[in-house]
Order: C-alpha cells, then sequence, then structure tokens
DNA sequence: TGTACATCAGTGAACGCGCGTTCACTGATGTAC
DNA sequence: TGTACATCAGTGAACGCGCGTTCACTGATGTAC
C-alpha cells in the first residue's frame, strides 16, 4: 500500500476494489479509535487519500456513507453472534449470541453506536429485517411455540441483550465479563 | 417575563432564581424539540438572553451545563417512575416503573439520551446511584431474597427497560403502548 | 487502424456556517472604616 | 453618613477551527464509425 507521494495517483491508498469500499473500510477502521462526532467525511478522504469531493462520486452525502458503516457493523455484529452460537453447546446457544452481542458492542463501541444511531433510515437493512434478527427469532420460536409469545420473546431478549450493552458502554454498569454472563441467562429469565 | 428589549437589563428572560438554573431550564426546554448535537452553548444563552460568556460565570465549560441538564433528567425520570408506582396496584408497582421508564424516554426522547451520554463523567448522580436505582433495588430485594439474586435482578430489569427505550428511540421497534406492556411484564420474566 | 467524441472518477478552490472559548472590559452591589 | 475599595456577574469583539457541500475543471478510458 502506497501511504504518500507526490505523485497523485500513488498517492491513493487503495488498490484493490474501489474508492466506496475502500472509505468503507477506512471508516470501520477509524471507529477504532474514534467517537462518532469526531468522524467526518473529510478525514476519511484524507485517510484513504483522495479529495473530499471525490466522496460525492460514491455517496449522495455525509449521511448515505455513514449508512454504509452502519451496515458493515450490523453485517459484523451478526458474524459475532453467529461464530459464538457456533462455539457453544446447542442448549446454550441461545445466550450464547446474546453474550456475543454485548461482548461486540464491548469491544466496537464506536461502530456499534454507529450502527443503531444510522441503521434505521437507510433502508433495507435495519436490524430488524437483517440476518441477525432472523436467527433471534429462530430460536425464540424453538422456545416459545406460540408464534405471539415467540415475538414478545424476541423483544425481551433483544432489549436485555440492548440495554446490558448500552448501559456499560455508557459507564453505568461495569463492563465485566462476568457480569454479561450472570445477566443474560436464559434458563433463570425465560425460565424453560 | 420580558423577552425582548433594548434594554440589556430587559432583555433578560429570567426573573426568579440565578442564570445557573435558568440556562438548565431553557436546556430542558429546548431537549423538548431540539436533538442534542443541535443544542449549543450559544444557543442557550441565546434564549435565556444574555452573553454567551456569562454561561461561563456559572459552568466551567460546555460539558458542565450538559451534566447539569443530565442530573435534572435523571430527576425527572426518577419523579415519572415514582408516580406510576404510585398509581399502580400493588403487586404491579414493579412492572408499572419499568413501563414508565420506557415512556419517559419515548416523550423526552433528547433529554433521556442526554442524561445518558453526560451522567456518566457528572459526578455522584450517576443514574446507579439514583433515587430511581434504589427504588429498583428495594423492589428486586422483595422479590429475590438472595442480595445476589437481587443485584442480577436489578441489572436485568435496567437492561429490559433500557434496552427497549433505546431500540424504540432508534426506530428498531415501533414505539407502540402494548407492546411496552407485553415486553415488561414481570411474572413472565421474573416469574414469581 | 485512426479519429472524434461521450463518459465519468477524480481535482482544488471556495462558500458559508456556527461553534466553544479567551480576552480585557464595565458597571452595579455590598462592605469596612 | 460618606467615601474608598473589592467583588463579581455581566459585556462585545475576536480567535481558530473543521466541517459539509458546490462549482467549474481535467484527464484518462472506452466506444462508434
Amino acid at each position: 500500500m502506497v501511504t504518500v507521494s507526490t505523485s497523485p495517483l500513488a498517492a491513493r491508498t487503495y488498490h484493490h476494489g474501489d474508492l466506496r469500499s475502500a472509505l468503507v473500510e477506512a471508516g470501520l477502521k477509524a471507529l477504532e479509535t474514534t467517537e462518532i462526532e469526531d468522524l467526518s467525511l473529510r478525514q476519511l478522504a484524507r485517510d484513504v487519500g483522495v479529495s473530499a469531493t471525490a466522496v460525492y462520486r460514491h455517496f449522495p452525502d455525509k449521511r448515505a456513507l455513514f449508512s454504509a458503516l452502519a451496515d458493515a457493523g450490523i453485517e459484523r455484529l451478526f458474524h459475532a453472534q453467529e461464530a459464538a452460537a457456533e462455539a457453544a453447546a446447542p442448549n446454550e446457544s441461545f445466550a450464547a449470541t446474546g453474550r456475543a452481542y454485548v461482548r461486540f458492542a464491548l469491544a466496537n463501541p464506536a461502530l456499534f453506536r454507529l450502527t443503531f444511531a444510522y441503521s434505521c433510515r437507510s433502508g433495507p437493512t435495519v436490524f430488524g429485517n437483517s440476518r441477525a434478527a432472523l436467527m433471534l427469532q429462530d430460536y425464540a420460536a424453538r422456545i416459545a411455540p406460540d408464534p405471539e409469545d415467540a415475538r414478545t420473546l424476541v423483544m425481551q431478549a433483544w432489549s436485555l441483550v440492548h440495554g446490558l450493552a448500552m448501559l456499560m458502554l455508557d459507564g453505568q454498569l461495569p463492563p465485566e465479563d462476568a457480569l454479561i454472563d450472570r445477566v443474560i441467562d436464559t434458563n433463570s429469565l425465560f425460565g424453560r
């Protein structure tokens, strides 16, 4: 990767794929160390080695760029949950996906926040319609045969993990691993 | 209340109390119609009818001003919960406080968000130490005799209501009253 | 095979914006003697 | 009772800041004939 050069072409830091995905990658990278409110369109353009105006060839405005980051965030969150489910014992996998949700939030605080701040208006990839949500609905249907009960269970489980994640991110609850395990316990909560 | 005038003294919109509380009041008022990121120190000063620099006589910086707003938000949230508990049947009052928490968030979205965004570093009034939290601990101790269980129950209940509130605020779940009642159901969740 | 032309992803300069904060100041108020 | 003085909540001008977005442009690429 060429990072700095006087030649306009070599100054670009993206070689494979187009500028669009390079910007998204740079955004994900930046969110590892930057708060949402300090993340700017201009900075991402700088990171990629491109003028700020070049961004407008690929996104209508800043919001659209951030929405693309939110989509990527949902995808990553889902993969984290999927991996956790596969690693867990079958009767523990429901709780495992919930715990993975919270741990993902703690590991990627800025991305997690941006995901929920920008996904709601981004169109078809609202979390409620994502693959992660479908997985959750699957689990709920297995525990609660009645569809109405299952739907309620989905919302309860989602609220529980989302609330725990937010409270820990906001410093209201200590972000401790043991605490996550204790709070997200399928058996004690949604008693068998 | 004098609102506009060429006389410097009459231009002030606060008559009773000091500028500090006038600023907090103006902030609470502004949060009814303004997003957090559009709320500025300068605007609040303008609302009160005072120069921006006057604010610095009462708050070291913008963060401190916003933290004062967060404190006021916690207080209001607690009162909403308290009122709901008193209005409910005794065996329903635990759920009632939780439902009031969510309804408060929906009724005061910007204030609710600011409360949690700014209370964590504001010092002694972190929500975890507030009167609202004490009330919650009371309920939990009544349901779960074991102190460890009670502590877990506190965090589960808080996470549930906080998560539901955030998901509804972020447009991930529809902000419907019936849904709040169904999700926050003490009996089905923390079964007796 | 060569030429004319459309396309389109980039460029740099410029725009207007409101912000948080600092500075030296003013002028009313209260108090000590 | 009058005077000198400290206090302190206000003032307006100014600072530097980086932002999102618009504009007219350039220059490489591909295609039609």
